[in-house]
DNA sequence: CTAAGTGCAAAATGTTTGCATACTT
DNA sequence: AAGTATGCAAACATTTTGCACTTAG
């Protein structure tokens, strides 16, 4: 095997179902919790580095100061974008062309390269707003 | 004068200050060294904290795990929003009926009712593109 | 004069590192 | 067998808190 390869690891796994299963942001203590301490926290802060740095989860700091991740669906689809929902956390996946108009005008007009696998679009979603 | 109000000082307006002036995302570390430390850091966290619910200033982390920090100058713009260059940290104010074009089709096909305040666009700006 | 703000030092958290052990390939 | 991964404990860094003192209104 090449030098630099990574390992296949019981605890890895783990920590991929859990990213996977969690319907909104989370954080390292979460995940820790939810894998009921089977695995270490110093493991799960190394593999979840590893994950933000591969793309698959973003990460962010709200306001209370707690750094929270948030798992990204791999989406192969041009005009793919996210709705990240600020009052509950859920995080809806769109394709629509509208993202793809939006990116171009951008780039035409104010000569700006948006990165098109990670936009997310802040607000409230269908049930909150109703709810509020 | 009413109970609970708040009272100016020195502090708060060179924080400000040293805000408004800084040319792209900081650090509290980088107010406090800007501002030679003639602020202590105590004041310094809970001034910005309050500027980051205030929504004058835009709370971020980056993989480096460092917490940033930006100004977000007050636009009354109807369409205003930002691209914030990933490369060189620099956020571009822009003002473009694109990005109501884009809230409004959001808000009718997809039922999510966009945060006009913030909308922020990562990706390249001009001049980090051409060095790469 | 009173409420609010400041800054030090201490405490509390969150995150990273060193290292011996265990696991993958 | 060799390279990776793990997890504990310790080290570190950042952020928050308690408190006596100062300042704004």
């Amino acid at each position: 095997m090449a030098r630099g390869e990574s390992y296949n690891t019981k605890q890895k796994s783990l920590i991929l179902d859990a990213v996977k299963k969690q319907k909104k942001d989370f954080t390292i203590k979460d995940i820790h919790i939810v894998l009921n301490k089977k695995v270490g926290l110093t493991t799960i802060y190394r593999f979840i580095d590893k994950l933000v740095d591969d793309g698959v989860l973003s990460k962010f700091i709200r306001n209370d100061n707690m750094t929270y991740y948030q798992y990204l669906e791999h989406c192969d689809e041009e005009n793919h974008f996210y709705l990240r929902c600020e009052q509950c956390g859920k995080m809806e996946h769109v394709d629509c062309e509208c993202i793809g108009d939006l990116s171009s005008h951008i780039f035409k007009k104010h000569h700006f390269k948006a990165n098109r696998e990670n936009i997310i679009i802040n607000g409230l979603c269908d049930n909150c707003t109703k709810s509020l």
